[in-house]
DNA sequence: ATTTCAATTCAACGAGTGTTGAAGTGAATT
DNA sequence: AATTCACTTCAACACTCGTTGAATTGAAAT
């Protein structure tokens, strides 16, 4: 991953709305949520949610599918493990017990 | 942590230069490096330098102290770990095993 | 005390971001 | 085929952010 792809991300999640929304899709998983559902569940206007899970998607975070009229998004975990593992890669110099907790948090990740 | 003070270090991460400056940091661990010797490493200008190590600061991700006539800046890995804990925090619905990755990455973070 | 070095602060400008309300798409129902 | 529902796109506005150059602070050396 190269530094414009991980700011990308990172400006994608800094945004007190958005960092709502992409934890509840975190802790929903790969079956995801309904625009309208999660309108409802984060109180947001849907045209403003709408914009909101677009930044997400263009940065790679989260990925939507139809289902009948319903749009579903949900994480793309690979892509969001990876922007971890570039944060805190090689951290300490290659001591990582120097890092503490920060050190079972930085494996390397594919995708 | 709460949504705000997460979304601001996101925001503070969300930017080219400051994200190769953390990193730089990262890599250094708790010695940390004098702003000099950041702004000649990764050819930044130092006023500009500056406004970011402050941005980074203010944020709680990285911290300052006095070195003779030099400010030396070192990563606060414990709030660093916090911030990535919270982001993937209940990933899942505790079913970590789906999350792959990211499931190693999810221990609940100190500070 | 004066000079030099390290780094920060300030003011100002241009560029980018987020919200809002209204209009538009695309899919299912009747 | 017309309507309804779910959601997205569009345009416009105020607001915030990042960079630049100049001035300032604070610490050490002469």
């Amino acid at each position: 991953m190269d530094d414009r792809t991980a700011a990308e991300r990172f400006s994608a999640l800094a945004h007190p709305t958005r960092l709502r929304l992409f934890r509840r899709l975190m802790q929903t998983g790969p079956d995801g949520l309904a625009a309208g559902v999660l309108a409802e569940a984060l109180q947001v206007a849907p045209n403003n949610l709408s914009a909101h899970l677009n930044t997400l998607s263009q940065a790679g975070l989260i990925e939507a599918r139809r289902e009948g009229r319903s749009r579903i998004y949900a994480v793309r975990i690979g892509a969001t493990a990876a922007t971890v593992g570039f944060l805190v890669d090689e951290c300490c110099q290659g001591h990582p017990e120097v890092c503490g907790v920060v050190a079972r948090r930085a494996e390397p990740a594919g995708v």
